[in-house]
DNA sequence: GCGTAATGTGGGAGCGCTCCCAGATGATCG
DNA sequence: CGATCATCTGGGAGCGCTCCCACATTACGC
């Protein structure tokens, strides 16, 4: 039921155009103004150590007085270099909803780039979308492009890689080509599962992310790879495939319960909620019946009950690294492609039913890893 | 308590650079392969009228056999425009978890921009970056900008209105020269505290965002007005002023508890999840006790226990719509400012109590509202 | 004192486009 | 059949910068 209040196109009460503030506009102005040659106000404006301190002093105080900025445009021409950084994000985002996944990720790509005097430019890579991000780096409007995976071995990304234009991605990609940053999520994951078997659980299972997924591939990597440490092997009927939606977490809790696992380890949080949520239904109770873990430390989790054992990832890092990488392959072009792993935290909370203080398992903890 | 993995930085495995492929990359070249001037190949790419069908054709194919694409900084270069349009996002955009508003702004506005062969540029409005809005479009990186409100009269406003820059707000400024896309705020708030009257409250209470945000001041006229136009009086006791954020909900609620409300408006979803945390840690009911009604529509709305009345707002067409605007504006540059008031809807859920089935409620509402 | 650097500075060419004007061609018409 | 016009095409002049090379000036060595 709704009511639907009408569109409405006004027009405001006009106003004087703000007229722009007089200003000099381009070098060669500032040269007559300050009387040296466009070369030599060039330099100045690019701290080009070849002038005199006395020269670029003065110069910079007639820069000042105008309000002078270089034409951005002239110089990329010129230069070759737009200072423009694409960042890619795949289809569906904004259906991510309560995940603030990809607004930290920008977040943190907008602050490397702009504390590197560069610029982000939005790309979207949904289908129906005009201007791909190849297409756009083949019009020279970038000089780097930061791809955030999608979920899948993206079609985005080989006709990207094919311009020749410096790529760093986000998460592992298929492609070995290209240079990533990325949290170590197979080695995580062992450490969360490996969290779960000290605790003394032993059928402990698995909802992974969708294959097709390196991170989720790694994560349950992880997840083997410390049930095998343990002396333990995998029951395969302990091991579900979703696809990190809560709706998924649901279904692959639905699926295991008939197996009785004593503990889950859900490759997302979200799924971990859905988890949570068919546990309830079935009438049993986290931790005390069966322990449960995720992995983001999205907000959510801190605010599920019980609160949610998880890892922590910072998207944000994985912005910034990413937009450093990629000044870093930009300013060698012919680097060798690089990878960055950023750390990731465990976060102990409630629903692992750890019973030990955090002092005690901290310290546990590290004994074991050594 | 935490395990913190290591940062790795690493190289992976040289791999042949992926070699620009070989493709004509200028009009010139173009002009020479195809045995035409560079004029006549500009006018085929922008689609000049004044090229005889043959040649068009001609040139199109050596066009699209050479793969060529212009160069978009030679072309801004030359005439004055960039096809680049920022989006300015306000501070701490993304500390508003759990709300996709942002996201969804930001994709309408890549949406539209896409479709209409411009880009967007990010650009965010924290206190700290080095390269401020205006300064960009000093710097002829953009022809126009978004202005994303932020909650104040934003400082960054004044100085990009003086660059002469077009601007399009989303969200009504304090500032009366500049466009911009809203929602009636007035408007529907009336709608929803009708609503809550209707359904026999009378002692309806307000929790006001702040007096500083434009939204805010709209979202209080609209109950003000719906209020006196029942025949009733404000009590000041029933009203007072939050932050938008859900501890001020809580707080909001605690003080307007012994003035016993009977229903409560609160101007944005999260103050409305605070009251209710507020409502129940009273031992109250909501809607036995006190009705509750919510702004925004926010997924958080949906999943409340009960389900929150509330009105909706679509972000995405938001940012559609300002870059729609913004584009008009753009095309010309002496157009009076323009406002967009986009519709919203009145969502009734179970929170404010309604015992009347969906489809009486909206005759009876169509019937009041005529 | 002169050669040789080192240090500053100026000017030209050119980045790849657009835009304007001039010219060529052919159609139309009194 | 020349004048007039519409239609199409070509070339020049820039847009505001960077980058390179040439030149002027001063510093330093023996």
């Amino acid at each position: 039921m709704w009511e639907r209040s009408q569109m409405i196109v006004g027009t405001l009460p006009r106003w004087e155009a703000g007229r722009k503030a007089r200003v000099a506009s381009t070098l060669e102005e500032i040269a007559v103004l300050s009387g040296v040659s466009r070369s030599t106000v060039s330099r100045v404006i690019n701290d080009d150590p070849r002038v005199s301190e006395a020269t670029r002093e003065h110069v910079l105080r007639v820069v000042r007085r105008e309000g002078y900025r270089p034409n951005l445009t002239a110089r990329g021409l010129a230069s070759g270099r737009t200072n423009v950084i694409a960042a890619v994000i795949p289809v569906g985002f904004e259906n991510v909803l309560s995940d603030p996944y990809f607004p930290s990720l920008l977040h943190g790509m907008a602050t490397a780039a702009d504390a590197q005097d560069h610029f982000l430019m939005l790309s979207l890579g949904e289908p129906g979308f005009r201007h791909t991000v190849d297409e756009i780096a083949r019009q020279g409007v970038v000089d780097g492009v930061v791809f955030s995976a999608s979920q899948t071995d993206d079609p985005l990304l080989s006709p990207l890689i094919a311009t020749g234009t410096p790529v760093v991605s986000v998460g592992r990609p298929d492609d070995a080509r290209v240079s990533f940053v990325d949290v170590d999520n197979e080695g995580s994951a062992r450490q969360i599962t490996s969290h779960l078997l000290r605790l003394g659980h032993r059928r402990v299972a698995l909802i992974a992310g969708p294959s097709f997924a390196p991170a989720a591939r790694d994560r349950s990597h992880g997840f083997r790879s410390a049930v095998a440490s343990h002396g333990l092997r995998v029951d395969e009927n302990l091991v579900y495939e979703g696809l990190f939606s809560e709706a998924s977490g649901r279904a692959g809790m639905r699926a295991l319960l008939e197996h009785r696992p004593d503990a889950v380890f859900a490759a997302s949080d979200r799924m971990a909620a859905g988890a949570l949520n068919e546990i309830r239904a079935a009438g049993l109770r986290v931790p005390e019946d069966i322990a449960l873990a995720g992995f983001d430390d999205m907000p959510l989790a801190r605010e599920m009950e019980p609160p949610l054992t998880t890892v922590r990832q910072r998207p944000e890092r994985l912005g910034e690294a990413a937009v450093n990488l990629l000044l870093d392959l930009m300013a060698d072009p012919n680097a060798t492609p690089k990878r960055v792993m950023l750390p990731t935290e465990l976060i102990v909370r409630a629903s692992c039913g750890s019973y030990l203080n955090q002092e005690t398992l901290s310290r546990q903890e590290r004994g074991h890893l050594q």
